[in-house]
DNA sequence: AAAGCCAAAAATCTCGAGAAAAAACGTTGA
DNA sequence: TCAACGTTTTTTCTCGAGATTTTTGGCTTT
């Protein structure tokens, strides 16, 4: 199958190149929401962002037409652009959106996964486990590949399951799940016992064993999204939701 | 809440102005591939297509990049836009996530829907029959119409549903029904059963009997499925499943 | 006759400038 | 002092033309 230029996640872990400026510039526009170098509810302003990334105005138009598919930033009409705003409320719906669609995922995984899943599975957990030990030794830099690796673990679990479309519908949850884990953790390092989650939701995995690989996993993703809501910024947001409704 | 250009469904009934080239070119481009006027797999070319729409060839690639988004037409870099191909197997997993969140989101509906939901949902049912007994009818025009007031009950049913995720998602995967649908309504008119079908979902639903709804809901689902398969066109198509892999 | 290669043609991709709309600002009047 | 209005400024939206890349077609060679 072709590769698709605006495709859900980069299974093998080759650098991607980006074969045309709209291609590129929607890859670093996304990375940069997703990071938050583009506060949610921000203005994109065109005029400023095409001399940011180094293209044109119709260009960077475009890239922005398809972050709209992600959800990641919205369109008002002759209002231009802006980054997709966020809520503690969103993030619930996103979480129990996500936690059902994982859960069938994971089942249907178990269920068809062969010994090259497994396979996969086994170096993903490998790879994201020595990630962890180097973010608990504090390197700074390290962060970014933690989350690549938890992402391509999370991926990989779910890498068996039939279904494209759930598969895709969980790449844009996972997204935009990212937005507010990287929002939480600049407060708070990922603590040490997501680690021990990961492990146990790997052995469950392997060992077949779907009903209680699905629990593990539910409390996994729940517990994420607890750790966001304690957060300061969100304990207020959800304290001024009435107001925020006005308009 | 604003109402974004490119949002899901239009929930009233008013006529869709659009406020933008880009918007009015997406919807009409969108509309024309669910009712099949650019085929499957086909090419989008630019150069045509602008004058077609009667814009300029930038407006055009935004749309078609909007289009991305639904998953209704697939970017190859380099090589321009083409419409989202389909199979048999495709509708079958359209069809399996389809069943799993519309059932989850009629049984929230179920739960949270007030008096005004209930009303809504009357509303939608009498012009949804009206419409079957014109189709029965055997007027022309009328299909456009079933079609939209079907896609309203659908949506309605489901309207009271908390979650915004979901109905994001089943507004994406009910316009990847619909292509299939329009294919197999060429063949053969809507079955009279269709309406005692809608008819039980929907007293099924005002009584509250989530488990007797979704159920009747999912057979509703999964009879649209069958109805398609057994169209000529997809028989072949499930038998030259291995060609088409080839590239 | 088939495969490989080179040139012509078509289509895509990209950019900057002009028209239209919205926002910002200062002015005027009650 | 406040509100409403008209002008200025900014931003968005749109278009057509030029540069790259892909595709097509024909030619040569084995």
């Amino acid at each position: 199958m072709d590769q698709l230029i605006t495709g859900d996640f980069q299974v093998n872990g080759d650098a991607y190149e980006p074969k045309t400026l709209v291609d590129g510039a929607y890859r670093q526009l996304r990375r940069d929401i997703i990071e938050g170098r583009h506060a949610p509810g921000a203005k994109l302003r065109v005029e400023h962002l095409k001399d940011e990334y180094e293209v044109g105005a119709g260009t960077l138009r475009e890239a922005l037409a398809l972050l709209v598919s992600d959800s990641l930033v919205v369109a008002q009409g002759q209002r231009g652009f802006r980054v997709a705003p966020i809520s503690l409320a969103d993030l619930e719906d996103i979480t129990r959106t996500r936690v059902m669609l994982e859960s069938e995922a994971l089942r249907q995984s178990i269920a068809h996964g062969d010994e090259a899943w497994e396979g996969n599975l086994v170096s993903a957990f490998h790879l994201l486990t020595r990630a962890e030990e180097k973010l608990a030794g504090d390197l700074d830099g390290s962060v970014n590949e933690w989350e690549e690796r938890n992402r391509v673990f999370h991926e990989t679990l779910i890498g068996a399951c039939g279904s494209r479309w759930i598969r895709h519908f969980l790449a844009i949850l996972y997204r935009q799940s990212e937005r507010y884990r990287r929002i939480s953790v600049l407060n708070r390092p990922v603590p040490q016992d997501v680690h021990e989650e990961h492990e146990q939701i790997f052995k469950a995995a392997i060992a077949r064993d779907a009903d209680e690989a699905c629990r593990l996993l539910s409390g996994h993703i729940w517990r994420a999204f607890h750790t966001v809501s304690a957060v300061p910024e969100f304990a207020q947001e959800s304290a001024s939701r009435k107001v925020a409704n006005g308009r």
